[in-house]
Order: C-alpha cells, then structure tokens, then sequence
DNA sequence: CGGGACTTTGAGCTTTCTCAACGATGGTGG
DNA sequence: CCACCATCGTTGAGAAAGCTCAAAGTCCCG
C-alpha cells in the first residue's frame, strides 16, 4: 500500500515545525473574534450549547461561573489551526459549538486526524509530559467550519481542579473515554478492509452524535457528516477515492443512501454493524 | 491490503465472546500461584521491581503501605490471559515484573495489539463508561513470559482515591500518557510503510525501556524484545512475514544488527528516527 | 449562470498479503 | 551430551487490496 500522499503544504506559515514563542491563538491580531463570540457564545453558561455536556455538565452552576471566571470565550472562522503540533501548551479548550479535526503530520505532509470533537468536548489534554507540568502539544486542532469554544490557560485551570474534585474526576473520564475510542481507532487502522473502516465510522459517529444512545437502532437513522472525504480518509487511513467507492458499494448494496455530499442515512444500522466487524 | 488473518483461536475455551459472571483471574483455581508470587514478589513494597515507577512513585512509603493493604499480589504463567475484553471490569493491576500485551479482537480471529506494558504499568483504565461506575473491559490482556502483578478490586482503589490525591492525579497522568502514545500509534496504523512501522516501533519501545531517557541518541543500542514476531505483526498492523522482511531490509541497510531472535541493535538510532519520520 | 472546490469513477501500478517451503532455535528425552 | 521435534522465523512467488494519476461529474456560491 502506497501512503505518500502529500496534503500539509509544509511551507505554509503556521504548518512548518515549530520553534518560536507563539501563543496558540493570538487574540491581539482578531479584535473581532472577541465581539463576534459574545455575539454567538452567550456569556452566561446557562445558554451556552454546552452546558449539560461533558465537562461542563460536572459542575453545579455555581461551580460553572467559578471556573468560566477564567475563561476566554474565542470564535473561529472555518479552517484556522488554533492548536499546534509541538508549539508549548497553554491551553486547555471546550467546544460550546461546531466541530474540530485533531491531526498529526509527518515531515513529508502525510497526515493523520485523530479524531473528530463536536460540543462539549474537552481538548488539549494530549501534550507531551506530565498534566501537570508544561509541555508542547502532540497534535494540532483546526476548525471544521465555524467554532466556537471556552479557552483557559492550563495554569489556571489545574490550579482549580484542587477546589473541584468532580472535575478531575471528570478530567479523568474524559481521558478515559478518549482512551477506549483510540483502542477501537487503532483496531480500525491496524485490521480493517476499507469497507469496514468506513462502516465503523458511520456508527461510531451516529453514536459520537448521540443519535442512537441506546446501542445500535434496528430501523434509519440520518447523520450528518460535516468533514470532507479527505478528512474521512485521513481519520480512516485511507484514500479520499478509496473512501469514496466504499461509500458507493455501501450504497449499492443498499445499506446506505447518500442524500448530499454531508448527509448519509444508515439503512439498516444491524447490518451495518455486522459488516464493521462488531466488537467481540 | 488484504487484513484477513485469522489468528485467535475463537473456539478456544476463553477466547470465545464473553457472556458469564467469571473473575478476571480465579485464584481459586490457582492457589500454587499466590506462594509463588510470594516467593517471587516481594511482599513488602520497598524490594518491589516497581517501587520507583508509575504509579508506586506517586507515594510514600507510607501511603504505599495503606494501598498495598488492598493490593493482591499474582504470579501468571507465560500465555496467560488475565483480563478478558467484553467481562465485567473489576479490578486494576500493577505490573511487577514481566511484559504484558494488551489487545482487542474480531469476531472472525483477527487481532489487533494496543499495546505492550512492562515493569512499573497500570492496566485497567480502559472501560467501558465513566471510570467511576462499573464497566466492562475493552481489551484483554495476556501475559508474555512469566509476569508478576499487584491486583486491585477497582471499587478499593477508586475508594482510595480520595484519599490519595497524589493518586488521582497520578491516574490522569497515566491517562495522559497513554492518549499521547495512542495517538503516535494512530500515526502509525494509518500513515506509515511497513518499514517506517518497525523502525518506529524500536525507537519507541528503546525508548519505553529507559534505555535512551534523554531522547534519540547518536551510538548505538541494544534493545530487547520479549514478544514475538506475530505480537509485532498484530501491534504494528501488518503481517508477521512483512515484519521479518522489514528487518530484513533494516539489518542489509546497515541500520540494525540482530544477533539473536529477541535482541536487536541499533546501530545508527539518528538515521532510524529520520526514516521512522520523526515528528514535525 | 459560471467557476472553483470537492467528489466520483476508471485504469494501471505498488505495496503488502497469502500461501508455501525452507531454516533456525530451544527444550526434551534417550 | 546430542539428536529430535515443535515452534518460531525467513524467504520466495503469485494474488489482491488499495494507491496513483487522470478525467468526468456535482455542488455551492457569488
């Protein structure tokens, strides 16, 4: 198998290896991201789309206003990196809205994306060395779209998980949880035919999107994919065209119908499942 | 790339889905084991291989001695596969002595390794659901060579927790350090040649046994490797014949040296890391 | 309505897999 | 102590999954 396909444009500025002191995201040059989060992330966490999500739905209200007290509230138009790989890690982030591709490259612009997070999601724990101490980031994160998120310096925030027990508890699910997806994501890479990649996916991210909480539905399901097949492909570890004829024969045998580019219905979720090679 | 080794046997008795009340480990059926692990592991904490590692390190001698009090200590038999995926997650282990691999299956026999854990690990994070609450495992985990462990009923050490905040965070450290190497390892799976695996993986694993602490270095090493060919193939996702002629080509290259089956050297680690493709 | 970006489909090629035979190695019993 | 056997590893040849390159099709947005 051929795996030299080169997408990062190494000499972009912002994708080369990085050496300097930059702030992940530097708020002075985007005046108007500022305004234009408080236009879109409501200030109050009790609005916020993420609030009875993930870390957030942790803590009591209280707590919550505790915490969003350092807190910066960013918005981000569609495509801008806002972590990046081997840059110092200063930030922990939580998506109050839209979706992220985490991703690892190599020298020669291979990438790899790691995983897809949409709201509530927690990000920014993976950095090299202990949590606690500083380290640099070992992925980088861009926006799928437009996002919006709760920035905090990782400072701060590890100095208040002290006052907040349940929310290293929660940090502590939350590494965990990402741990069992990248068990069955290395599954996926390490042992799956292409067909089954892509079938894998589909449920894993009806299920990521909470739209069939209780296991895998006998009966359609719609789901709405907002990456591109070049992001599949790359989370898949395989080929854009390869990701595109396993839709297709997904389609053909009818298991699947593609109603837009961003839409699929899972025809039949058990037969599906049964292809992806469901877990022992 | 054609994945479809069968290579676990599924009608072996325990490797078949899982579907009883069984413990993780019956000691019952193996009352020669705890004098063993008696003999072997020392009872006292201090003389333990893996005091000054992991999670031991964490605490004092003190609060090691609390936590030992519901501490286990298991001697296993080469082979033996001490967590089974898709049981009911009660307990934690510490690995004393030996080399563990952990892994995830297909219903058809195809086998993925996750990982390989040594000397100072902690085993059994890795459930289904919030940490706290009760789960199933999500990979089984089997000793390779003789292995000795400290066992915790997950229900004591999470109780222990807050007691030990050390631990806690200890725990998210773990946490953390395993996403970081899972995420390499997606790296890996989904974007390397076979070669680039391998040469990956013996930095890794040079690295992962202290024998190179302060990153890449330029003379060369001698790596051990206690798993097999086939363990490579499963953990590097490809097969054990393209692991051999990987080496193969490594060992004409003039990069390694292997003088016996479970040994290898690396006789220019620097030029192996920028064929690895070592990390932007 | 037109252009650019994304997607699909096709044809030939490469890497890796499969199957098979041969070689090494380590433990065991004569 | 050595020969034998079982297991594990290596090497080779042909097959196949998925990759590359290329062209045609779709869709969105101005």
């Amino acid at each position: 198998m051929c795996r030299a396909q080169r997408r990062i444009d190494v000499d972009q500025p912002g994708r080369v290896c990085y050496n300097g002191i930059v702030p992940d995201l530097d708020l002075r040059e985007r005046p108007l991201l500022i305004n234009l989060a408080a236009r879109l992330s409501p200030a109050k966490c009790a609005d916020c789309g993420a609030r009875h999500v993930g870390l957030c739905d942790a803590l009591s209200d209280g707590d919550l206003q505790l915490l969003a007290s350092v807190a910066d509230r960013v918005s981000l138009p569609a495509g801008k990196v806002f972590v990046e790989e081997g840059a110092p890690a200063r930030h922990f982030y939580n998506i109050n809205y839209g979706t992220v591709r985490l991703f690892k490259g190599l020298p020669d612009g291979r990438r790899q994306i790691t995983g897809f997070m949409g709201v509530g999601h927690f990000l920014g724990l993976k950095v090299s060395g202990p949590a606690a101490a500083p380290g640099h980031y070992v992925f980088s994160a861009e926006a799928i779209g437009e996002v919006h998120l709760c920035r905090f310096t990782r400072a701060s925030l590890l100095a208040k998980l002290s006052q907040f027990p349940a929310l290293e508890r929660k940090l502590l699910d939350v590494a965990t949880h990402e741990l069992v997806i990248a068990q069955e994501q290395m599954l996926l890479l390490g042992r799956k035919t292409a067909v089954e990649r892509v079938a894998s996916f589909l449920l894993a991210w009806a299920d990521r999107m909470s739209l069939c909480p209780a296991g895998i539905p006998a009966q359609k399901l719609t789901v709405d994919l907002p990456m591109t097949r070049m992001d599949l492909a790359d989370y898949l570890g395989v080929t854009m065209e390869t990701v595109s004829r396993a839709l297709s024969q997904l389609k053909k045998t009818g298991l699947i119908e593609l109603p837009h580019i961003h839409e699929v219905v899972l025809l039949a979720p058990r037969k599906l499942a049964a292809l992806a090679g469901a877990e022992i």
